[in-house]
DNA sequence: TTTCGGTGTTTACAATATAAACATTACTCT
DNA sequence: AGAGTAATGTTTATATTGTAAACACCGAAA
């Protein structure tokens, strides 16, 4: 699996690689993510990450792996804290979406990257943060039954919303929609209109 | 301007470099792009393009302007094709848009890659493809006037449907949507789908 | 204890971005 | 037309980087 290997001579040197990249990431974008900082940032030999990973993509993928795990938690976390009210669970595992994908701009770009997906293009990867999208369908299912979502495939709903909330929080990080609206709105008030209009197209109105 | 000089030595390199540039994304993408590939395309040596940009960035920058110039071309032409109802203006640019970046997808990556555009956050490039914006605004302004479109700030409108369209395209191009319907939709179902959820967003029955 | 596979290091190399020095050509001014 | 100059292209050189190869060390299994 994914899980470190026991402590040899640095400890835990691929789990230390990936927290590098990470932090490397963050403070200098994906562009400035090079093999050999991440592993003088770890303390080792610029060659010494290839004993754990066979490229350089292989070491931003487990890096984008450990993102959506990062991701799912926060969802889950939110959710737990949520009550019982789906529809509640729904907005506030969004809510935790929207927090991460904007707190962490770069590490959501690194984790959504096209270009890397397309070279390294992991099935697994693909499906990660699947389980989000399954419980938030199970959500809308539920919220249905109890006659408060409008009906529709769910699948197709959630597909809808994903989009909206990925483009957004898209945008926005890269600042490409602030000149739209200008002094017009807070960013805060837009981003709430954003969440009111996907509640409005589930035909309910915002918790 | 970004116009082209006039002839010298290669006749317009400036150009040849752009659209050398943008054949190698499209071959093998955004990744597979450097100054020398160009170069050699172009047929000049390889340090030729920096009497033309000062550094890769900036002919990416200059490859990405060209993009929503072609992008803003399309929906343009989309649009005056459409009649003279501003919905269906609006419903026949938006199409042309999604052609545009589902047919050309390692572009319509480049186009949007905000790791480019957090390194040379070029505030031109930003309000590129603006117009588009503002188009889609009257639109939905007149529309409304017109009683056809629901009530509301247009702008928030706007930013809405963008973010939805965006996010769409981009999850789809990134083949990252097609294990969540399987075999139960076709890809066009689903991309129907979505638009019709925008315009059930906006208050109306699909034009 | 010996041995061996896993882990890290050193050394080496090729591709690349980019700078600097040089060469050529086209346009301007007379 | 001819000289001068700026624009454009080439060659050469350098630093950074990804990655391969050969080597070294260490802990566990025998």
């Amino acid at each position: 699996m994914t899980t470190a290997k026991a402590a040899y001579h640095h400890g835990d040197l691929r789990t230390a690689l990936i927290e590098a990249a990470l932090a490397i990431i963050d403070e200098l974008g994906p562009q400035g993510l090079t093999i050999r900082k991440v592993a003088h940032r770890a303390g080792v030999s610029h060659a010494a990450p290839y004993r754990h990973f066979p490229d350089k993509d292989d070491l931003i993928l487990a890096v984008v792996e450990r993102g959506f795990e990062l991701l799912d938690e926060e969802m889950e976390r939110a959710r737990s804290e949520a009550g019982s009210d789906p529809l509640a669970q729904f907005a506030s595992s969004g809510e935790a979406y929207l927090n991460f994908a904007m707190g962490y701009p770069a590490y959501y770009r690194v984790m959504f990257s096209g270009d890397l997906l397309a070279r390294k293009g992991n099935e697994a990867l693909r499906h990660t943060s699947a389980s989000s999208f399954v419980r938030m369908i199970d959500d809308l299912r539920i919220a249905q039954d109890m006659g408060i979502v409008r009906p529709g495939d769910p699948t197709l709903q959630a597909i809808s919303i994903v989009s909206t909330v990925h483009g957004f929080v898209s945008l926005a990080n890269d600042n490409r929609l602030h000149h739209l609206y200008g002094e017009k709105y807070t960013d805060q008030q837009v981003r709430d209109f954003v969440l009111t209009a996907i509640f409005e197209g589930l035909g309910v109105d915002q918790p």
